[in-house]
DNA sequence: TTCTCAATTTGTAATGATTACAAATTGATA
DNA sequence: TATCAATTTGTAATCATTACAAATTGAGAA
């Protein structure tokens, strides 16, 4: 297993490794949650306590600039963040409010209706109930 | 061919045929861009001068939950709407910032890793050059 | 080491879409 | 015609994001 630090990945696509980058990314590698800058800038806060929210989101854009990162607006209201840059899906459940991931099929080839465009970017939003959430509201259905 | 008033259609999905509601229904059906708020404000105003955007927000909102319309939140910023509520997906040009439809052949089975949870709305979003700003570009690239 | 300067970070103010809310208006029914 | 709930309207509040200018940092020069 091979391991390369923060800094040097951050170098390596032409980003300069700032502590206050390396932390963000960290936070935002380790996380599963997709989480918004509001997240981000609370949960680095007491670590760094000079942190600005225009930091996280400055650097979240160079992130994004750079292709380390992508926004994920499956919510109307805050743009969540995602280092995990292959393609895959996002499921929100209207209820927890967790958002998942999923694998998916590369479905590009179905599209004919785009003859002659250029797809440069995928998201795909799937909403319901997630497992956790349905299992609950079938238990309570059963009473 | 059978043909529905917008006023009986409304009604037939629980909703009031206030004048208002009609113009803005009518608008909505009739447009292919996915509007947001602000063009169909602009695009009532000169007719209904007394319109409110207050009362676009109010409608699309109901016409939301009662199922006759959706949001698109393909642009970050702003939220675009739609009277076509068969799934379909969704293309943004990057250059001319033009929505446009594409049919999809419909994947639920393929998504395995969902075993469990209970899609209730699918969104897909692809993002790149439409076949019109793709071609100018090419032109330009062969000189 | 100390100096310099561009890049980065920070704090504050501005922006702009959306929502909250209360008053005015409408329109169906009695 | 009177009533009253639903709808519409206007204004203020909210809140995520951006603009911007001042402060700080840190890598290389002297
Ligand atoms: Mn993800
Ligand atoms: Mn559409
Ligand atoms: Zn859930
Ligand atoms: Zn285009």
């Amino acid at each position: 297993m091979m391991t390369v630090s923060v800094g040097d990945f951050l170098k390596s696509h032409d980003i300069k490794p700032s502590y206050q980058r390396v932390k963000i990314y960290e936070f935002l590698k380790n996380s599963k949650e997709h989480p918004t800058v509001e997240v981000i800038y609370s949960a680095l806060n007491p670590e760094i306590p000079t942190l600005s929210k225009t930091t996280v989101y400055n650097t979240l854009k160079v992130f994004i600039d750079k292709g380390i990162a992508m926004a994920i607006t499956i919510d109307e209201r805050e743009v969540r963040f995602d280092a995990e840059i292959r393609m895959h899906g996002h499921f929100k459940c209207y209820k927890c409010h967790q958002v998942y991931d999923f694998e998916m099929a590369d479905q590009t080839a179905d599209v004919e209706a785009l003859d002659g465009f250029q797809i440069m970017e995928r998201q795909v939003f799937y909403y319901g109930l997630c497992d956790h959430c349905n299992q609950k509201l079938e238990e309570v259905e059963k009473q």
